[in-house]
DNA sequence: TATTTTTACGCAAACGTTCCCGGGTTATTT
DNA sequence: AAATAACCCGGGAACGTTTGCGTAAAAATA
């Protein structure tokens, strides 16, 4: 079923008037009669007359609307990012349109060519778990086109970023763990070739380090899917309880992780924080009522998006090229609760 | 900064053939010879050409993007809902457009006209809480344009509707309650206009009706943001909890209530299921992990997702004007967890 | 009254694509 | 060899909108 919609020809054939003269009264041009402005505008008023916004993009090579894609808007981390970059897009007159890769390289791919030909101005990018070849951003940025990372970002292009410091928040938590007495303390890592995996371990180790708790290479246990498949973190940590070494505590580096990581323990009868503290990365808003209560790092996802979409925004408006990019990194915030408490 | 992108034009001069004949030739026309194809499909592949889709869409009257407009994303319900919508417009080559009403009419109705200016070929809409007014809705509708309902439907438009059998998910929670014991049950509801929160209520009423139960008006209450501010279900809580019979059980009837009554409990003290047993719908995955572990009814949001957006795409597709629409009614599913154990 | 200025509007091109129509070369038929 | 058919390809309109340019009529000036 087509729907017909009123165009600017309509009014002009109703009013007899050309179509220059019904475009130039509906945006207020001087050279148009006060009568004649107050005829169209009355009339289009009347029939419902609303601009066209595919015609305009045509002819202003601009959609007025910009690309997201992340991994899964089920995530609470990138739902709130969402939140905040709706907040600016709105108000600046631009549309939102959301993909999702599913942590999936092909389907980012995929995603990005259904994008980028045309239909958006600008693109918000956290990239895949799966994704270690770069090329479709790259391309795509050098020929101009307006990208901006967060949260997982890609180091080897060049353009405004926004992050959090994950090098302090992985620090913070670990050293959080050590401070209660742990010295056994795991890393259960998301996917190796993620910029986020990369500092939150370097963050981990270098409390390790600072405590002078040697390094364990099998205690960082990477999951592909950041969290995602029950049954891969169910592995991961299969692994890592059956060490004669236990690990006493576990810092869990993304949201997924962590909750599955809490649903493990609870499925295995092991007790959290007695027999094992647990400590993750998290933006759920209900981790103060899980059993037991949560312990997070937690990331201004609304403030990141926010950002993100500015940086994006004026990208995009800058008449020139724009060389000097900007690297933001917004703290975290640590929440200590009943997961990690002294045993 | 503007992205210069590759047109048919730069191909036909590149080639010194005329724009139809390019694009013939990408189209794979029988009227194009064999070698002529070969070149300029090369040659496009090789300057990385894509159709703009604006272009096309002008020309075709559809924009191959379907609008959804929800209250929240970061709703769980509402997050699996829009995984399965896109699940299905991805595979049939449709964009989807997302926009958050927020539970505001009046951004419900700006996000409307906006999608609805012709850059939506049709619309999938839960409508917000605070809507009493359709005619925004009602005029797209009357005038044509494919309108498809899930979860909160208006009864007053007639088209495909999508939801779940609301009445029995509430007469089945209620009735467990009854089971186990409990006989002041209260009703924490949403908003009053909801199609769900009038269903809901209903299912509520004869359970225990069919219990002998007789109705409390003040055992209901509602909550105008379905449970979004904290503060709305806090004061509801603080009536019910203020009568001299207070509720031995409460039957929550979306997802933010049935979370945020628990957290009420939980910061005044009040033991559940041992004070007050609590069951309510919600979609999170993380009930289980709850304390006390949630029982919950669940709705199957990605099916739901799916089916609505297949009666929309139907609707856009087809030739002629629908008369015939369907009301399809899932099954909810009833998890019985600590929350509302026997005590 | 004759000339200039202003006012108010229309014409047509452009954005990128498709598709109808028409026409010019070759190849096939008689 | 002439007529017909088959094969390729280009011209141009159309989708809805904006905008530079041109121009008639009206108003202001001389």
């Amino acid at each position: 079923m087509k729907f017909e919609a009123v165009t600017i020809k309509d009014i002009a054939k109703a009013l007899g008037l050309s179509t220059s003269t019904v475009s130039r009264a509906l945006r207020d041009s001087y050279e148009i009669s006060p009568a004649t402005k107050k005829q169209v505008l009355e009339y289009a008023q009347q029939i419902n007359y609303r601009p066209n916004p595919i015609a305009l993009s045509l002819k202003e090579k601009r959609s007025q609307s910009i690309g997201v894609i992340v991994c899964e808007i089920a995530n609470s981390f990138f739902s709130q990012a969402i939140n905040g970059i709706e907040s600016i897009a709105y108000n600046k007159g631009y549309n939102v349109i959301i993909s999702q890769s599913h942590e999936s390289y092909e389907r980012e791919v995929i995603d990005l060519q259904y994008l980028a030909s045309r239909s958006i101005d600008g693109l918000l990018i956290s990239v895949s778990a799966e994704t270690e070849d770069f090329s479709h951003l790259k391309n795509l940025h050098d020929r101009g086109f307006p990208i901006v990372f967060f949260d997982r970002v890609v180091e080897s292009i060049n353009t405004h970023k926004v992050i959090v410091d994950n090098f302090k928040g992985a620090y913070d938590a670990t050293k959080h763990l050590l401070d209660i007495g742990h010295n056994h303390i795991a890393n259960l890592a998301g996917s190796p070739h993620l910029s986020i995996t990369k500092e939150r371990l370097a963050g981990y180790r270098k409390a390790l380090e600072d405590y002078g708790v040697s390094y364990n290479h099998a205690y960082t246990e990477y999951c592909l899917h950041g969290g995602m498949i029950y049954e891969e973190v169910e592995a991961a940590l299969d692994r890592l309880t059956s060490f004669a070494n236990i690990p006493d505590a576990i810092v869990a580096s993304a949201d997924k992780l962590t909750t599955n990581c809490l649903r493990y323990f609870k499925t295995k009868g092991i007790q959290v924080p007695e027999d094992v503290a647990l400590m993750g990365f998290s933006n759920l808003d209900l981790t103060d009522l899980l059993s037991p209560s949560l312990s997070v790092v937690k990331q201004p996802a609304f403030d990141m998006g926010q950002l993100a979409t500015e940086l994006l925004l004026q990208l995009i408006e800058s008449k020139r090229p724009v060389t000097e990019f900007e690297h933001k990194v917004l703290p975290l915030e640590l929440m200590i609760r009943e997961s990690s408490l002294k045993s």
